[in-house]
DNA sequence: ATCGAAACTAAGCAAGCGCTTAGCACCGGA
DNA sequence: TCCGGTGCTAAGCGCTTGCTTAGTTTCGAT
């Protein structure tokens, strides 16, 4: 899994062979097949498990804080550090998504629902409360999404800053967002 | 060439064959040889045209104003426009420019440096005048980008939301983050 | 009416693709 | 000591890929 991660991550995923997988996993091509049905039987469970644990740092970072102010720099901050922490497999989620066959896209799309659903919530709850000035909760959702997803696009683990710092900044910016 | 531009932003340049290509153009494969040396040939050249355009909008975009603040807007938002109007030649410029071969690439990253600039200088500008503040003009002049080019990521020509109404409320959210 | 260039097609080649088959090595439990 | 299941490989099948070749049609210029 680990080899595919990288593979589909840095090639995509038609530009990356079943040879080349089981290459970077040392392995023969037919061994591939023990464990996994087909190619993209493996980019499936890849998306999948990408789409939980995105989830769960989000899911998370909510928990960890208590007004909405503090709650949107916690989950921005900290999706942002995992998209480029976690840059290989953030890719798959983000833009290797749209290559899963149509029954496998719609059961990994509740999944970003949900994902979408706690941005959303904590906006609406900033504005409730009086602590955001957003005029289009739904476009702001979307920005606040688009500015971290990004991060997967151009993070490069040799560049000079560091996904901590990343997170940091980032979370200043959805701040400047709602107006917070 | 709009059979590939077309036939790229959809499936991707790897999963696009130069068959489906031709069927979109009503051509026999070997028709498509006439006029392009390889399909890595025909990726490069929309790619640089797809380019060229994205870099004329945004200077034009510059050009209509003369504050940094009505320049950042009118950038912003043309951008924007332009990324959901285009938006499968934009996905060929944002998402198939890894696919050209490193010689390729650097030609065309040229091209890239020149958006980048035009947006960053306009930053320069308005910091230095003090209609904004910005902390970090490099992290804002890639917010400001990643939030546009994943207009062409999650557009689709069938949603509600027109490219215009996108590109004013893109304006708006720019203007927010250099808090203008 | 004739010519030459340009635009095209039918057919097919070599290579690479996803995946399968047949068989071997290994190992914990009886 | 033997067994059955698991994890693996070498070889290769059928198909698709990017691209080429040889030959045909089209058409403006003379």
């Amino acid at each position: 899994m680990e080899a595919a991660v990288d593979a589909f991550a840095d090639k995509g995923y038609h530009a990356t062979s079943t040879r080349d997988i089981a290459a970077r996993a040392n392995m023969s091509p037919a061994g591939v097949y023990v464990h996994f049905a087909s190619k993209q039987d493996l980019l499936f469970q890849l998306c999948q498990r990408g789409h939980v644990l995105a989830l769960e740092v989000v899911a998370t970072a909510r928990e960890s804080a208590d007004t909405p102010r503090a709650q949107l720099v916690a989950i921005v901050s900290a999706f942002a550090r995992w998209h480029a922490r976690q840059f290989s497999t953030a890719r798959i989620v983000q833009y290797e998504f749209s290559h899963l066959t149509p029954e496998h896209r719609t059961e990994v799309l509740a999944l970003r629902k949900q994902i979408d659903a706690v941005v959303s919530d904590v906006l609406h709850a900033g504005v409730a409360s009086g602590d955001f000035d957003v005029p289009d909760v739904a476009v702001t959702t979307l920005a606040l999404q688009s500015l971290t997803i990004d991060v997967a696009r151009w993070y490069d683990p040799t560049i000079r800053r560091t996904p901590e710092a990343i997170g940091a900044a980032y979370g200043d910016l959805a701040l400047r967002l709602v107006r917070a």
